[in-house]
DNA sequence: ACCTGAACACCGTTCAAGT
DNA sequence: ACCTGAACACCGTTCAAGT
């Protein structure tokens, strides 16, 4: 199948593998619309009001436009919700090439730009585990990502499963996190004030007796605290994890 | 607050939050409708059709009955996928209390069956982003993975990292992985078909040069191969990097 | 080439009414 | 106590029509 003539296919995967290119502008438009316009104007209500109430009327309304028009740049909302997707994974900052930095440092510095993503954006984690992610931005991440893995040293055998532990936990963890605050901003109250009134049901309970030292605050952190605690300490995990496997053959 | 007093609170927080126990059964009921049979229900249309399909409208048409009839026994839509999520939640077997196995054999199994339900039930990852989580079975669930990782003997200031990362590892490659099966399922076409489509459409374009290599199969393993091994192989890891931080202090 | 309007087949949920 | 029917305010998308 040449990349010529290939056309609509029953089998949807990706935009990203449509063959139709993004149409191009030649001159002034009417409204004055645009592909990127577009994904901006998409990406900017999602980050204010969320997934759930983002609709193309809605878009279509914020851009001062009829719901149809949208639909003359993009097929479908699923293809603009993957654009919107690869457009906010180009906000991570990627390692320099050339650098000499030590893999740990990079590794950490990239999961947390990672674990950030998915929280300014708590829609990403969603779109992430819908869509297959084959964006241009998202593919310079995983080249880099696996860069950086790659040079902790390990096997060619043993590196997918490092990759999958750091990078499948930092999304874990966001996309977790995302939630939360996602939840909190919605009920427009503070995370803390939100563990507390969690807490307090729980306690109301008799049911959830064995729990509560699960749910309930450590110490005096804030939870933001507590949670980059815990961020940083899971990926020294990893990382002794990985220095650990290094040198291991197949069955030890 | 009392807990006889707790009604409608403006902001949400999960149905085993609210004050309201399960309406209980007296008698026959005309259409014999009950909330374990409407859960049941739920559970197999999003298995069957996902949760992108699934409605109100749909399961009412499913059990026979008007789609407000439902709304006798569940307050709202999101109730009812709380309720469906901790319903297979119990679905995971938790290993033995007074058991005296090895604690990474019983993290292996643990997080091996996590992973698993994430799978067989695609729906499962995005309500676990969306909703706090905290019904009875996904309180089991949590004492026990916590009960397996103190066993392996870490500070309780690294207790909670070391959890996040097996547990969020877990999760974020199931997610993936139930995405994934799911798409497949949903296109009737087989995992390695589809992984064959992806890659034959990356090898059509050249703009996908340099991102090959992380696409492709490996040897001559099956989809399902491939995975198994990348989700041993980073639980090995996870497992040596806990090892390697038991009597580590915190600046080391 | 770009945008509109009406229409179709859906949603979740409220509310008054039936039995 | 339990279930129904009509209605409201939404969806994504198609299709014919405008400029």
């Amino acid at each position: 199948m040449a990349a010529a003539d290939r056309t609509k296919d029953p089998v949807r995967t990706s935009v990203w593998l449509e063959g139709r290119p993004a149409p191009r502008r030649r001159s002034e438009q009417p409204a004055g619309l645009d592909r990127d316009k577009i994904v901006a104007a998409t990406v900017r209500l999602l980050d204010s009001e969320g997934l759930a109430k983002f609709s193309m009327r809605r878009l279509a309304a914020e851009l001062g436009v009829t719901a149809m028009s949208v639909y003359w740049y993009v097929d479908t909302k699923d293809d603009l919700l993957e654009l919107a997707l690869d457009s906010v994974t180009g906000e991570i900052p990627l390692p320099e090439e050339n650098e000499a930095a030590d893999w740990r440092d990079s590794l950490r510095l990239l999961a947390a730009a990672y674990r950030n993503l998915l929280v300014t954006h708590p829609w990403v984690s969603r779109l992430m585990g819908e869509y297959l992610n084959v964006g241009p931005q998202a593919m310079a991440f995983a080249t880099a990502a696996q860069r950086v893995v790659r040079a902790s040293g390990l096997t060619p055998e043993q590196l997918p499963g490092a990759m999958a532990l750091v990078y499948q936990f930092a999304y874990g963890f966001g996309t977790i996190e995302g939630g939360f605050t996602a939840r909190c901003q919605e009920a427009g109250i503070s995370q803390d004030d939100f563990l507390r009134r969690v807490t307090g049901a729980i306690e109301d309970r008799p049911e959830f007796e064995e729990s509560r030292d699960m749910v309930g605050a450590r110490g005096d952190s804030t939870v933001e605290e507590m949670r980059t605690r815990d961020f940083d300490i899971a990926l020294d995990c990893a990382i002794a994890g990985i220095e650990a496997m290094r040198g291991r053959t197949a069955g030890s």
